[in-house]
DNA sequence: TTATTTTTGTACCAGTCGTTATGAAACGTA
DNA sequence: TACGTTTCATAACGACTGGTACAAAAATAA
């Protein structure tokens, strides 16, 4: 099913049997306790973080069911009763890695100064890149950067949440203008942009195998580029 | 073809019945005139650019056969006799891309100072990025950054080029130190790295939809970071 | 003409894709 | 026990994947 033809999705309308969202809220179902019928033979927690691990290394195309049901330790109709299907999957597997593996990012924000910001912002990201137990690279990123037909809904979900994050750090930034922590010459909006290329550059080289070390040099030259 | 079975590779090996090499040189074999046999029906240098533009714009993965053939305006057997397989041809688009698109590249390593070299280096993504004609994004990047196992050897390619490139401009960042162009302290690994994530990034940036005059602003504020 | 060589179009290959139908298995309940 | 419900495993679906066999078509060489 990739391109040309009629392209009849057929399970797209399809209602998974469970309700995904609550099983998936409490872990092993703590609130709808004493369901009768036969209990999950898997912990829908971890599979789902097999299968953020497995769309992480190899992408949203790159990634086909038999990856994912061989990392997760289930089969295909239990993914597709508890997950829906390979899309929301992974949009499943987007929302867990925003909230566990970038979350530093809504902690940067705090800081009181826009360089503080920024700087957190980076070594974060520097942090996260070179976590050994991680994949290379950044799921936001090499999800789907460029793909085909079938995968287009996911790389314009991704280019809306590298969106989302730039413009919260461009409010950021106009605020620390307001604040007079950057120069009224700055411009907050060419401010983000640049943060979130070189992160977005540390990423690929990341993916190239770029060290630790590396990384930080990176982060260390791009602050001195920082006004005022 | 995917993964986990045989991989028996079947036309790996196969040799294709035309020397490629010659018919690409010169454009509709100018030297090896008058061979007896059907004349080729296409010009191989413009279904290359056909090919390289879906690359470009799908990546390796995403790009199926069928996207080739309706692009280039010939069918199958006509790829793999001109070109190999879809690697292959890949590769050939890669070898385009690199002299066609980022030729200027080598134009801007021979800029007298370091500041210079790094200034046309990113002027020239911008440009490269922005032009209205061209996908958006870089083929090095996007062409295959994160994938399956099939695509694996041109992911590694990939890196391997745009390791190449690091590798020349830290070279040339380090005659800089040589000729005085860069202060003692300046480590041009650190330079070199810099430089290509912000290229990177820019990559990144523009996949997104970001704009010339958007990418130009990150272009002026990293080189804020020059040392010197 | 006939023979030889090369390209073209068609139709097909085995394998994989994402997705699902089906029925057995495992639970709580009556 | 039997029932209702839910999950599990198997096996299949149609569509598409990259790659090819084959013969007709189109050129040169004899």
């Amino acid at each position: 099913m990739r391109k040309d033809t009629k392209k009849k999705r057929r399970g797209a309308l399809r209602i998974p049997r469970r309700a995904g969202g609550l099983a998936m809220a409490r872990s092993s179902a703590r609130l709808r306790v004493a369901r009768q019928g036969r209990p999950l033979g898997f912990d829908p927690e971890k599979a789902l973080e097999a299968a953020l691990r497995v769309f992480w290394e190899k992408g949203y195309e790159g990634t086909a069911l038999s990856d994912l049901t061989a990392a997760m330790g289930i089969n295909r109709p239990s993914i597709y009763a508890t997950f829906g299907n390979k899309e929301a999957l992974f949009r499943k597997a987007l929302d867990r890695y925003s909230e566990r593996m970038t979350n530093y990012t809504a902690e940067a924000l705090k800081e009181p100064t826009a360089r503080a910001v920024a700087e957190r912002l980076m070594v974060g990201t520097a942090d996260l890149l070179s976590c050994p137990g991680n994949p290379k690279g950044c799921l936001m990123v090499q999800g789907a950067l460029a793909c085909g037909d079938e995968a287009d809904p996911i790389r314009k979900e991704l280019i809306a949440r590298r969106a989302t994050g730039e413009a919260a750090l461009r409010e950021r930034f106009e605020r620390a203008k307001v604040e007079g922590d950057l120069p009224a010459a700055a411009d907050p909006g060419d401010l983000a942009r640049y943060v979130m290329a070189v992160m977005h550059g540390m990423s690929v080289q990341s993916a190239g195998g770029a060290s630790r070390e590396e990384l930080q040099g990176v982060v260390d030259l791009s602050l001195r580029a920082w006004p005022g």
